[in-house]
DNA sequence: TGACGTTTGAAATGTTTGTTTGGAACCCAG
DNA sequence: CTGGGTTCCAAACAAACATTTCAAACGTCA
């Protein structure tokens, strides 16, 4: 049995790179469940056979698609992170660091190897409000890790905050740090043709951040920073 | 011609009436594009060509769900800033009561009539990120004139603010808020078990206001605050 | 060179999608 | 009771979908 799972003779690993590319493209500005494998066959100039060949099923591209842009991402957060709690050395990360930790490497895989990355932002984005069952299984493996840390971090900083309000408050953060990856689409309605550049992922990061750091450290509503056992008033306005 | 367009007879109301609930609830919980008209069938036990009958197509029963929902809203939450204003008399509205008026009118909305509603604000959240094209082409329709009205009322109540900057800000508030409505799918993703209920929206609101407000008013970053001629500085880092 | 594993291509598979059809059931006016 | 408009239903429709099949083309090693 000659080349048992070797490297590949002619064109295949440009094929399936080349479907890798496509799909990720059209992932980014159609959706996963959206966009049909003939789509991204025919974008990559491929066989449409090509994409079970080469990746099993349309899951396991949209998964590996996933993986290999999701990865990289969480590992330089906490790795940023890391760098952060050992240089603070058992103090408190300042609270704009960790949210710089969080939303900065977001900017860096955007124009790591090419331009290949600021699509991926996008995808992201996407990938947070895809209704899909196999979307909803994977991606929290990907975020526990990265959620947990920088919780623990953010609870450290934030001693005064209760769980429950840090829980709301980086679901606050997580949203308006995934929504403002998602893209072009939805900016459109809320801008004036005035605006600048939507592309600009660093001019991104740098009005997010003072954004939710403000919104992180904005004191505790009712002085209920222990949140108590009542549960809420229910009453409204 | 005896009865044209008359009042139905059997019950032709509670049908489409039945397609019309089992539409929002599924359209909910799995996006527009995803759900079959199948499914909605199957939910509401009427025929499949019950939808086409009553509604004509399946985008224009999406419309009818989103509009029938959007509308009273977004009228609400005007109507709402109508009164600050009038109340004001021409000085600045607070800031937090203009989040207020933004944010809490969904939540008005959520315990209408019985529990419909509560549905819809997951239902909003999902129609901000449809790929769909007929999606990004309607929903504007219903959210120019509140995104004028409140960045008109934003803008004066942070006038050291440039309009740049309160475009990004407005993007985020937007953000945060429309994936905190979007329920409960990716909440589970940043929540530690011990979280309080995510279905209280009540709760939901009162977090969201401090946190938005306080991200609102934060210092600009760099206090180029006034936003000059320059459109954007297009350099990357 | 010859044989084998790997990759590609065109076509067909079976499923699911939104939509249409023709007739039965229904209600109410004439 | 009868006719016409309205609603419903089972079935069929065409299109798009992911996936499979099988033979041809290719590269590599013996």
């Amino acid at each position: 049995m000659p080349s048992l799972h070797r490297a590949p003779t002619k064109g295949s690993l440009e094929t399936k790179e080349r479907i890798f590319d496509a799909a990720e493209a059209l992932f980014m500005d159609q959706g996963f469940s959206t966009t049909s494998l003939r789509a991204i066959t025919a974008k990559a100039k491929v066989n449409l056979a090509a994409v079970n060949y080469h990746f099993g099923s349309k899951e396991a591209l949209i998964r590996e698609v996933f993986d290999r842009s999701l990865g990289p991402l969480n590992g330089a957060r906490m790795a940023q992170l890391d760098r952060l709690e050992a240089a603070a050395g058992g103090n408190p990360v300042a609270i704009d660091k960790i949210v710089e930790a969080l939303v900065s490497p977001a900017l860096h895989v955007s124009h790591d190897p090419l331009k290949r990355g600021a699509t991926f932002l996008r995808l992201l984005g996407r990938a947070l409000s895809e209704p899909a069952e196999y979307m909803r299984a994977f991606l929290p493996a990907h975020y526990r890790d990265v959620v947990v840390r920088f919780r623990r971090a953010l609870s450290l900083a934030l001693p005064n905050l209760s769980e429950a309000e840090l829980t709301w408050r980086m679901h606050f953060t997580f949203g308006a740090m995934a929504y403002s990856m998602a893209g072009t689409d939805a900016v459109e309605l809320f801008t004036t043709p005035d605006d600048a550049g939507v592309d600009d992922a660093e001019a991104i990061v740098q009005r997010l951040i003072p954004f939710l750091v403000a919104g992180l450290k904005s004191p505790t509503p009712k002085s209920r920073a222990t949140r108590s056992v009542e549960p809420s008033a229910r009453k409204v306005a």
